[in-house]
RNA sequence: GUGGAAGUAGCUCAGCUGGUUAGAGCACUGGAUUGUGGAUCCAGGGGUCGGGGGUUCGACUCCCCUCUUUCACCCCA
């Protein structure tokens, strides 16, 4: 009986599991470089986690199951619940900040399609505990940090800023509601998404005031932060996150990377948590092509039953990424990293046990070392070391009755004899 | 969940308006090569043509269903 693999999910054939490998170092790498912890929770979790933060409707997006004790559990589908959970249940011992990171393998019940699967591994890195700018720009710069050490440069990507702190205070300084600001988020989040007719009608849905809505458009279309102040007149407290904004771009030019980040109005983000400086990623190229994202979520760690602790966070896919980087040629070569150390050639049948014992003591000394399965031809042995990879092929043949075996440099093709002795003290 | 497109060897594909035993390149295995690799040449294995049903004397080819992939929506943590 023949079992297809699972609808949107990947197997890691080698190559790809190289890759895959190449691209979750990379992230361990850069969150290290940055001081970041790694830390990880289970793949499942109560159900309930899920749905404090995103509602019913999360159900049917996510794989869902009882165990026999009639527990309704999911498989994670984002890891910020599980880390919130972590932080609550320790806060009081966890020395600040908070800089943690973790690759979880997440699964969503999603439709899949191009970047987007039921399986996936995500980056996240966040600072708990540091209500200042200074965490955001730590953030943006981690991530930063990490695709420039990919290959890819500002010409590829970039990363759009704004804050929802000054949304909000903007809007209501236009005469929005308080109460309306979560569902006009959703709509403003689609202003570079959809056609500018599609986006009034969407707008005149939630807002019947045609003064109100024009502000809003507006607002909407602004290109620098300064030029805010022209389309309305800001508050104290709008000043107050305009003033945060530009404190953030200070500090990202401070490290050297403002090529890669640019402000934008119309970044939101569709979550409901997020509550100050938020930000996205993108694909230059192939326009509007978020690859990653984040931003300050200040009140969440409250949501699930701790103390109000502010926070800023950043996660990033593999799926689109990997495209990405393939599209880019930056995974070439990336497919294939199996190196041997030694492959050991025997060229005479009668010195088999003696090639298996070589090979032996290479490894016990701590190196690697492969040899053939058959008695073939030394033709077909140094081929297959070619094959595998090998730095140096050994040839165990008529030498070694004088205690001698031949190393061969399998990239200069230089061969020498040297004692068995000799070799293995200078291993 | 809704709509469009596609599915032929491990991979990329060819296969005429329905007609005999479904092909190529790459990959893989073996040989040329019993002490010298990456190259070259030769040979070989590998397909219920995604699966099921239907039309037909006859289906890879036409029709229906289904699965999977993919694109656009919904959603995006």
């Amino acid at each position: 009986m023949k079992v297809p693999p699972v609808k949107g999910t990947r197997d890691f054939y080698p190559p790809q599991m190289a890759i895959r490998n190449y691209i979750v170092d990379g992230w361990k790498a850069a969150s290290l470089r940055n001081g970041f912890e790694e830390y990880d929770g289970p793949i499942f979790e109560y159900l309930k986690m899920y749905q404090i933060k995103s509602g019913d409707e999360i159900v049917e997006q996510l794989f869902n199951f009882t165990d026999r004790g009639d527990r309704k559990l999911a498989i994670r589908p984002e890891i910020t619940p599980t880390l919130a959970r972590m932080v609550n249940q320790q806060i009081n011992s966890l020395p600040r900040p908070i800089k943690w990171f973790s690759v979880p393998r997440l699964c969503r019940a999603e439709r899949p399609q191009k970047g987007r699967l039921r399986e996936f591994f995500q980056w996240n890195i966040d600072i708990i505990g540091i209500d200042d700018v200074l965490a955001d720009a730590e953030v943006i710069f981690t991530a930063i940090n990490y695709l420039q050490a990919t290959g890819l440069t500002a010409d590829d990507i970039v990363v759009k800023i704004s804050s929802r702190k000054m949304l909000a205070a903007i809007l209501k300084e236009i005469g929005i509601k308080e109460k309306d600001l979560e569902s006009i988020y959703t709509i403003l989040d689609k202003r570079a998404k959809v056609p500018d007719d599609a986006f009034e009608e969407m707008l005149a849905e939630k807002i019947s005031d045609a003064d109100i809505r024009q502000k809003v458009t507006q607002l909407m279309a602004a290109e620098s932060i300064d030029s805010l102040s022209d389309i309305v007149s800001l508050s104290d407290k709008a000043n107050e996150s305009v003033d945060e904004l530009k404190k953030l771009f200070q500090l990202l030019e401070t490290m050297g990377v403002t090529d890669f980040c640019k402000f934008d109005i119309t970044i939101v983000r569709g979550l409901a948590y997020y509550t100050g400086i938020v930000f996205e990623i993108y694909d230059k190229q192939s326009q509007l092509r978020a690859i990653g994202g984040g931003g300050r979520y200040d009140n969440l760690l409250k949501q699930f039953g701790g103390p109000q602790v502010s926070a800023t966070g950043f996660g990033i896919g593999d799926c689109v990424l990997g495209i990405l980087l393939e599209e880019k040629g930056l995974l070439d070569g990336k497919e294939n990293n199996r190196q041997i150390d030694y492959f050991v050639a025997c060229a005479d049948k009668q010195f088999a046990k003696n090639a298996l014992e070589i090979t032996t003591k290479i490894r016990r000394a701590g190196f690697s070392a492969s040899f053939s399965y058959k008695a073939t031809g030394l033709g077909k042995q140094l081929k297959q070391a070619s094959a595998e990879n090998a730095k140096k092929a050994i040839i165990i043949g008529e030498e070694f009755e004088k205690n001698q075996l031949a190393v061969k440099d399998l990239e200069s093709g230089d061969q020498t004899l040297v004692d068995i002795d000799k070799f293995f003290s200078q291993l």
